[in-house]
DNA sequence: TATAAAATATAGCAAAAGCTAACTAATTAC
DNA sequence: GTAATTAGTTAGCTTTTGCTATATTTTATA
């Protein structure tokens, strides 16, 4: 199958209605989903972390782990990676400290979090269920597409 | 930590006012994302493979990978699992089917596709933002919101 | 203050999803 | 019809993200 061929006309009558992307373009689709799927869950701890420090005055592994649903142990070594990767201090046996460098993707993430949720409550999507779907979703929107919302939550709002 | 002070009053000012929600209902969140994150890579292959069929047809492996943007190997992995959950039909050597199974999600994956892609466009965001957005939310969108942004599209469309 | 409980850490296991390298089968070109 | 090319398979490696079981440390209680 050579590239002229790959990006022509389908064999049957009625199922061109919506053709395939072109192969280099199909392929850069899943990878900007792998590269987000790489990223999500050290952002989704650090911004977790963040909320714990901002609400509850501390961010301890044991809450970590009864709001993200796993054990202890599995928030034990994710502390470590985000350790290494300099976006938390910690010591040993002591409440979590997020790095500048945590702070900011803490930041970043929320905002991020904040403008999907209230752009699905504000398109008339039920709280419980906007929250659920915004925690998947806000991995997979563009700037783009963020800036849309944004521009759709202060058209909506009042 | 008991329950009572689980969530509860922050110890800051400024700081409440977007609160966390429930553990358990937090843990809820996470929990779906993790589900949704364990058939994503399934749907979008059978997706993937009955479109290669649709428009091409058939569905070959070394066209699977190309548009997947991974290795032939990779996709000779995933296929041997897909055989496995009783979604595709393959002899070695020889080009993909799917089973029915792997048809009825197809079908399904393709439609949930479809309408976050539209939905996306009738927001106004480019066609190929939509693209690599769609991609990645498709799997995080409920039944309710899917229904939502269906009625947004009939609305907005013309 | 000694002991019980709770929190944290560590070791070892498993599944998923990618990779490279080496091999085999099928198709295409000559 | 053979040779070269293309396609597909398999084995073995790695990283990520979960788990259980066990040890250690800290905190709370009697
Ligand atoms: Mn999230
Ligand atoms: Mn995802
Ligand atoms: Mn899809
Ligand atoms: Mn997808």
């Amino acid at each position: 199958m050579n590239d002229y061929e790959q990006d022509n006309a389908p064999p049957t009558g009625d199922s061109s209605r919506d053709a395939l992307p072109p192969v280099t373009q199909h392929a850069r689709q899943y990878e900007t989903v792998r590269n987000a799927h790489e990223t999500e869950l050290i952002e989704d701890y650090v911004e977790l972390i963040g909320d714990l420090i901002r609400h509850r005055g501390e961010a301890r592994a044991t809450d970590l782990a009864s709001r993200m649903g796993v054990r202890q142990a599995t928030v034990s070594k994710m502390v470590r990676r985000l350790n290494e990767l300099g976006l938390v201090k910690s010591q040993p046996y002591r409440s979590l400290f997020l790095t500048e460098a945590g702070q900011s993707m803490a930041e970043n993430s929320r905002a991020r979090h904040d403008i999907v949720l209230q752009f699905l409550r504000a398109l008339g999507v039920r709280d419980s269920t906007a929250r659920i779907d915004a925690e998947g979703m806000e991995h997979h929107v563009s700037d783009e597409t963020l800036a849309i919302m944004q521009r759709f939550i202060e058209e909506n709002a009042k």
